[in-house]
RNA sequence: GGAGGGGUGGCGGAGCGGUCAAUCGCACCAGACUGUAAAUUUGGCGCCUUCGGGCUACGCAGGUUCAAAUCCUGCCCCCUCCA
């Protein structure tokens, strides 16, 4: 009997870790084309920073989904599930296995795992919402939610501004309480998808060795050039200062460098910390929300 | 050679007789995570512990004191200035 699934391999994993490679191996073994599953990767403004495939590698191996965004655009789990499924879609219907390759963990599990449906929150409702939470600062902006919200103000840490946020803005936009939503039955992936999840997991050490020395890379390849784009961008007032693009590692230092209010020395020690710290909570996500055996894993 | 300043936990840096295992920052460890997620956020962080507590600690060695990281003496090292 034939299965007529959709066999889909994941390659997740800490920053720095070598999932790339990884996936360019496979691809080239298995004749696939490799999806990402990164939530920062998807802009086209740091490429390096971001460490996007190379041109020598798109040239070498299908790639979607890198770049797709400008520095002003924003993403979600749940956009980023879309745009993934229709890359998968096409890549099987060419005969192509569908590599999934990227380290931001809650894109990957909204795409295995599915989210709870859930009307889009307009624009205008965030910026109030986040104006107020602005304007009351944290233990009060929670005080008030748990008064409109109880159950979501009870969850939430006073402290947690990005969900705070959240539940208020769903509460505005919806009349209903995040919590109602979330209780409804998530949206899974379609059932003929079958994943393989790949976790690559370089001992600690290894990996922050890495993490160091690819930051070192960076810099020399162009880092800093990249930065001081942006940076011009956003104060030229094109780019907003704060766009999700500059959540990329390192940009913030950088940019503060670029602006005289840091050394660079500093700066760079600054951007690899971030990215070790980042690579310790990825490990702890996929350690913790992503369990291999939830998926089918492969070695 | 002379005059000052200083040596504190992985690092930076407070403390200047008890309430100090020692504020704080960084690094690090562990955790949370349903639409901004490379985000946001919580806890821990000398050693041991039956969680009551015990032990070792503030350059080294002595001393004063009921009590010292904090005072005194000597020694070692570092920095600045004068020679």
């Amino acid at each position: 009997m034939t299965d007529h699934r959709v066999p889909i391999t994941v390659i997740a994993g800490p920053t720095a870790g070598g999932k790339s490679a990884r996936a360019m191996a496979l691809a080239t073994e298995r004749n696939g084309v490799i999806i990402n599953a990164d939530s920062l990767q998807v802009y086209d403004t740091l490429p390096i920073l971001t460490a996007q495939p190379s041109d020598d590698d798109k040239n070498k191996t299908p790639h979607c989904l890198y770049g797709i965004l400008g520095a002003r655009d924003g993403c979600s789990a749940a956009q980023w599930r879309l745009l993934a499924m229709r890359e998968i879609d096409a890549a099987h219907a060419a005969g192509q296995l569908p590599i999934l390759c990227g380290g931001t963990g809650f894109y990957l599990k909204a795409l295995m795992h599915g989210l709870s449906p859930l009307p889009d929150v307009p624009p205008a409702v965030r910026a109030r919402v986040m104006a107020r939470q602005k304007e009351l600062g944290n233990p009060a902006f929670h005080a008030e939610l748990a008064k409109l919200d109880p159950v979501m103000g009870a969850k939430l840490n006073p402290n947690d501004t990005q969900r705070l946020v959240r539940a208020r803005e769903v509460l505005e936009a919806t009349g209903k309480s995040l919590a109602e939503w979330q209780a409804l039955p998530p949206e899974g992936p379609p059932a003929h998808y079958k994943f393989a999840l790949e976790l690559i997991s370089p001992e600690r050490d290894v990996l922050y060795a890495r993490c160091n020395a690819r930051f070192d890379t960076m810099l020399k390849s162009g880092g800093i050039e990249e930065v001081e784009a942006l940076d011009r961008r956003i104060q030229a007032g094109e780019v907003s200062a704060d766009a999700p693009v500059t959540h990329a590692l390192g940009f913030r230092p950088l940019q503060a460098a670029r602006r005289g209010r840091m050394p660079l020395i500093d700066a760079v020690e600054r951007a690899k910390a971030e990215t070790r710290q980042y690579a310790k909570r990825q490990v702890t996500w996929f350690r913790h929300q992503l369990k291999p055996a939830e998926s089918e894993q492969v070695a």
